[in-house]
DNA sequence: AGAATAAAAGACTAAAAACTCTTCTATTGA
DNA sequence: TCAATAGAAGAGTTTTTAGTCTTTTATTCT
C-alpha cells in the first residue's frame, strides 16, 4: 500500500509527535528503538522529511527532532505524499497511465471510491492527535 | 497497492477471459500487445498462473492460454492472492507484524474497514463478467 | 576555546522486484 | 515423420528500493 520507507516515516513522525507534546526533542537513536527500524535508515528518512519541512531538528547536545504546533497538525496524508508521492491517492488500480473517466480500466469506478476512502482516512489522521493513546499504550508503533 | 507483476497478471487474465468467451485461445504475443507488457515477462507470469491452476494452456499450433467455465468465474482477488499473497487483505497499514485488535497500531481500526472494502471489491470483480464492455471498448486494458 | 553531542550530506552496498534470454518439450498439420 | 508453432523451465541481467558507512557541520556546555 505504501513503501516500507513510508511506513517507517509515519511511525517515526507519530513517535516524534508524541514526544513533542509530552517532553521535548528526540534523537534518532531513540526514534529507531521506539519504532524498530535501522537507525541510519530512519536518520536518512528524517533528514528528507526535514528538508521538506515536515519535521524540525536541532543539532548539538539536547538536540534532536521535534514538531511545533503547525507540524503537529499535519496528517498522515502529508507524510505519505512527501515520501511516496500521490500515486496512492490518484493512480490507477491496474497501473494504467491513461486510465480516466473517459478511458476507464475495468475497475476504475470501484477504485475511485476505494481511493477516496483511503485519502479521507489518511487526511483525518493528525499526527498530534495520537499523543494520548500512545502515552497510555493503547496503541503501538513497534513490530 | 498491488505489485506491477500483479497488475500485468490482472490485465492479462481479463484479456484472456474476454477472448475465451468470444473466440478461443490466445498466444503470449497477442496478450503482450493487448495489455502493453514485455512479452517474455507476461509469459513467465502466465506460466506461474498456469501452475497455480488459474489459467489453462495448450502447446503447439493454435495453442495458447484460455479459461474454461470455472476459470471464468474466478475473481481479481484470486489473481491478486496468487501473485502477491494476501498481505493486501490482511497486512497492517504501517507494516507492523504484531498489529492486531489487542495490540493495534494507531490506524488499525480505520485500516480494517479500508481493507474490507478493497477485498469486497476484488472478490466481486469476476473475470468473465468484463467480456461485454471490453468487447464494446467501454473499458480498456492498455496504458 | 575545546571537547562532546547530534544532525547533515552523500557515497556506498545489499536485496528484492522487474525484466530478458536461451534451451527444451509438446502438439499439430502438411 | 518432420518442420513449424507455441508454451515450459530456469538461469541471467537490470533497475529500484532498502539499508549502511564515513565524513562534515552545527550546537552546547564546561
Amino acid at each position: 500500500m505504501v513503501s516500507k520507507t513510508c511506513e517507517y516515516a509515519i511511525r517515526a513522525m507519530l513517535f516524534i509527535a508524541q514526544k513533542s507534546v509530552s517532553e521535548n526533542k528526540v534523537g534518532v537513536k531513540k526514534v529507531a528503538k521506539a519504532i524498530g527500524s535501522p537507525e541510519p535508515f530512519i536518520a536518512k528518512i528524517l533528514q528528507d522529511l526535514g528538508k521538506k519541512g515536515l519535521v524540525l531538528s536541532a543539532k548539538g547536545p539536547n538536540g534532536g527532532f521535534y514538531l511545533n504546533k503547525a507540524g503537529l497538525k499535519n496528517s498522515l496524508a502529508d507524510v505519505v505524499v512527501a515520501i511516496d508521492g500521490d500515486k496512492l491517492f490518484n493512480g490507477c488500480g491496474l497501473g494504467l497511465k491513461g486510465c480516466s473517466a473517459k478511458m476507464p480500466c475495468p475497475i476504475h469506478n470501484e477504485f475511485v471510491s476505494v481511493r477516496k476512502q483511503i485519502k479521507k482516512m489518511m487526511e483525518s489522521a493528525i499526527l498530534g492527535d495520537y499523543h494520548r493513546e500512545l502515552e497510555l499504550k493503547e496503541k503501538y508503533l513497534t513490530r
